[in-house]
DNA sequence: TTGACACCTGACTAGTTAGTCATTATTATA
DNA sequence: TATAATAATGACTAACTAGTCAGGTGTCAA
């Protein structure tokens, strides 16, 4: 375990007691056994921190719902893969869902607002898709109040486990929220959101990430990275988003090249967007 | 308007911009124009000025939402009406909405963490009066998902305007909801929550707000109302708390004579409940 | 005009905090 | 073993905080 994860874990733990302000960077560095001193080895500020473990764990929270979405063969599980999934996930990590749930909001940090706006962004685009392929044409109308209503209900039972502390009946919580979402997508006839609404949740990146933006989440990986392939499959994808010159296919496989290391699975993820690939399903 | 309601005005512009913690007693009393000391003649803390803040909205919000349910005629339209109240107090108090979504949670002072969870318990008693005296026997096994769909869906949609700034169209919104809840009503056979879980949600003083609670609330009326029949029935009611002797009429009509007191109000509908008036109908 | 009173002030105390940096310890290399 | 490079330390700074309190201000009635 390197130190900047050592620092992510016990500051969540932390943080999730206390709150974001009430923690000072000595109490972490205490329940890490380090000093202050090096704290600031691996960070930047504490703001840096706090920023480093949304991107960690709200990342880790949607490469797994958008593989589950794409990948499972029985159109039928779907959803209740998708809420297992969440609910499995915010169970495991309940300290940062706490902590996310808390620190969200618009305060004391415009970027790290805008940026949980973006991952929020990014998992309506995955629960949308999801519910095309599901209901198709019949949901036309009435899609973005049922995001809306998914994630009120999302919202609204994370309650019961994450600041109750109750033990988590995945499977069950799962098959009656499917049966909510099937019912209200099925007779559903009065939408709220009406096709300008929704635009507020687009992602701030406008639906592409930008070139920066990935540039940037490369170059990061290349300095983490072990292993020569990837680094050089890291590189030629780099080039290749400067001056497009590679075929579709040896893109692709640039990203399979890196897409099973850990701190790669993000990169890999915006890559494929990116390329165009996100329609892909599993063969 | 008073020192203390300046104060919690400015305080909570602050407080939703920023955070509490973020937020100093000094820059509440520059934003008030009046000294530090000043502050300190109307809370005994920053602390008292969070109790206080969440008190008078939460108070306020219930006593509005517990009025349209008891009130409305036409059974059809309490779903409707309940909507529309609670967003539009959620509107005209986005500050205090967008505050009370970042702190409520168990962060820095256990007794504030349990106080919001009395007043969520106390309104979700209203909704499960509100769905009972809707749908019946219908609900019965389902009741419970219910109100955590409802919940759930309040959450969500509060998201558009209240971090958002979108105007709200109440009306659009409460049609579309009240029929997202009837569909729920109707059609769900699979609830998560059965009788034995939902008991976390019961109020912390057990359905029934203590007596001690009372002596308080009414002790601290006794010092602000003006007139003298208000202090004189709040004595009487006083005492009846201690030893009871009065009638019910006479007690129904006590609470009568301060229910219009706006300082009373929270008191006038505790005591309602501590006496057994819940179920009465306008007349 | 005087004195009594409630109201108000802001400099002050005692404490905490994020972040720095000269110094020391550890490891790798030659 | 000697030297260079890297990692880690914790005392320190500068800034901020909640809460206090000795003294000031304005407003009454006598």
């Amino acid at each position: 375990m390197t130190k900047k994860q050592l620092i992510m874990e016990e500051a969540l733990k932390l943080f999730a007691e206390k709150g974001f302000e009430l923690t000072s960077v000595q109490q972490i560095t205490d329940a890490c056994g380090i000093s202050k001193g090096a704290f600031y080895l691996s960070f930047k500020s504490k703001d840096e921190l706090i920023s480093s473990m949304v991107d960690h764990f709200m990342r880790q929270l949607i490469i797994q719902v958008d593989q589950v979405v794409r990948d499972v063969e029985n159109e039928e599980e779907i959803l209740y893969k998708f809420y297992t999934t969440i609910f499995t996930s915010f169970y495991k990590h309940a300290d940062f869902a706490k902590f996310f749930v808390k620190e969200q909001m618009k305060s004391f940090d415009e970027e790290l607002f805008l940026k949980s706006q973006m991952y929020i962004a990014e998992m309506d685009k995955t629960i949308l898709s999801m519910i095309e392929k599901l209901y198709g044409d019949v949901i036309e109308e009435t899609k973005y109040d049922l995001i809306y209503t998914i994630n009120g209900l999302v919202k609204a039972y994370s309650h019961l486990f994450v600041f109750y502390n109750l033990p988590l009946d995945a499977d069950a919580l799962a098959k009656s929220l499917v049966e909510k979402t099937n019912i209200l997508a099925k007779h559903m006839t009065k939408p709220f959101l009406t096709g300008e609404l929704p635009l507020v949740n687009e992602s701030p990146v406008n639906g592409k990430v930008s070139k920066e933006y990935l540039m940037e989440v490369i170059e990061q990986n290349i300095k983490e990275v072990e292993g020569e392939i990837e680094k050089e499959s890291l590189q030629l994808l780099k080039e290749e988003l400067l001056i497009p010159t590679l075929s579709p296919a040896i893109v692709k496989g640039l990203i399979r090249n890196i897409e099973k290391e850990p701190v790669c699975q993000w990169t890999a993820y915006v890559l494929e967007d990116y390329f165009g690939f996100t329609d892909n399903i599993k063969e």
